[in-house]
DNA sequence: GGAACCGGGCTCTGCCATGGGT
DNA sequence: ACCCATGGCAGAGCCCGGTTCC
């Protein structure tokens, strides 16, 4: 444990110069150190059967868990090792987790879906949660989490890692806001190895070098805080999918690098087949409807999320707007008309039709702002006709 | 004052495969 | 032989409003 909290105060050290609020994550987490050092030491409770037999589930734990609430079967169909186990701490677990504010249905629930959550001591489960509570406000942050995806929480019973995480990423310069909607949005990325995330910021590094950037740690940074599920994709899946766009846009590395960091950072997570199949029904789509190929590269550029439709609702969308006599040209301007729903378009261009609004002389902007300035739109426009 | 631009907010776990350790 | 820890995958949108421009 002092080795830990050695490693914080050099973390610290090292990032005197950043923001308040990351020293003040970096203080907390010292904090959190410091009060599970001050905790006792609890052995895991020892749930030992009579016969303490291989190779057979423990019976006493078995009654344990369908008294709690748990889910057995779903448990077994998990992870049938755990149930066999002779030591196990399901009532420190419950305990712990009833002190932190979960009910018992969230309990139940949460060991029937990561039954290896029972294997962890009360002197681990105390120095995992005072990790999370540096990152989030409240114990009913974590519990929600914890509810959300227990797996994230549980699956790796390397504390130390965790720590190492958290410092990893607030030395990227991700502030104590971005760290807590990563761990919120995507908790597995604190259960990654190190090393994990490590390869994955080096990865875009790399790309922002290849791509003749200067800056490669900003880059790194605005890539993660746009698209908090990147740490918890594979290396070869982005790289991939970065080969593809360089191959596919044809932009110049500037133009490409700007794409990345900008827009194209949302979909740079996606599947690589996916992103493949939906780049080429947009522009069979496209052609098929009298636009060029060229055309389905600008829409990308300026409206990335384009490749995150399937190729069903792309089809509908630009149907139902072709349908009402907008041209193609105009969905390649402004293609962030494809970002609404099909049901509110189709609700927004039978209000506007009422009102024999033109989109050839108008322009299809109306479409592309929120339901209350539509609104406001719909009244102005009825006060004229 | 209204249109156009622009970026941000929500949001994503549960399962399988595999290699290492005992 | 078994369990644990970890990496990787599938699947695939919608909406809002601040700011700037004209």
């Amino acid at each position: 444990m002092a080795v830990a909290m050695s490693r914080v105060r050099a973390a610290l050290m090292l990032h005197r110069a950043v923001p308040q609020p990351q020293q003040c994550l970096l203080a907390s987490l010292q904090l959190a150190r410091t009060l599970v050092c001050k905790a006792v030491e609890t052995p895991p409770a020892a749930e030992t059967p009579p016969e303490a037999e291989k190779n057979t589930e423990n019976k006493l734990l078995l009654d344990n868990l369908k008294v709690l609430g748990v889910d057995v079967p779903m448990a077994r169909k998990r992870q049938p090792g755990v149930l066999r186990r002779t030591e196990t701490n399901e009532h420190g677990l419950v305990t712990f987790l009833k002190a932190k504010g979960a009910d018992r249905e969230t309990v139940a629930s949460i060991i029937s879906r990561f039954p290896r959550a029972i294997t962890r001591s009360r002197q681990h489960l105390e120095e995992r949660w005072q990790l999370w509570r540096s990152v989030f406000q409240s114990d009913q942050e974590v519990v929600s989490i914890l509810h959300r995806s227990p797996e994230s929480f549980f699956r790796s019973s390397d504390n130390d890692n965790l720590e190492k995480n958290i410092v990893f990423l607030s030395s990227l310069g991700l502030d104590s806001r971005d760290l807590h909607r990563l761990l919120t949005t995507a908790p597995r990325t604190f259960s990654n190895s190190v090393e994990l995330n490590r390869q994955m910021v080096e990865l875009l590094q790399d790309i922002c070098h290849t791509l003749g950037g200067t800056q490669p740690s900003k880059f790194a940074k605005a890539v993660i805080s746009k698209n908090l599920y990147i740490l918890i994709r594979s290396t070869k899946r982005v790289e991939a999918n970065v080969k593809f766009f360089r191959e596919a846009l044809g932009l110049r590395d500037s133009l490409l690098l700007a794409f990345l960091q900008g827009s194209g950072a949302d979909i740079l997570d996606m599947s690589h087949d996916i992103l493949r199949r939906n780049f080429r029904m947009l522009q069979e789509k496209l052609t098929s409807v009298g636009g060029s190929k060229k055309d389905s590269i600008t829409i990308i550029v300026n409206y990335a999320s384009v490749l995150y439709l399937s190729p069903e609702r792309l089809s509908e969308k630009v149907d139902c707007l072709l349908r009402e006599g907008i041209s193609v040209g105009q969905i390649v301007q402004k293609p962030k008309v494809l970002d609404f729903s099909l049901e509110n378009l189709k609700w927004r261009m039978d209000e506007l039709r009422k009102l024999h609004y033109d989109f050839g002389i108008n322009g299809i902007t109306v479409l592309d702002t929120s339901k209350k300035r539509f609104e406001a739109k719909l009244i102005k426009l009825s006060a004229l006709e």
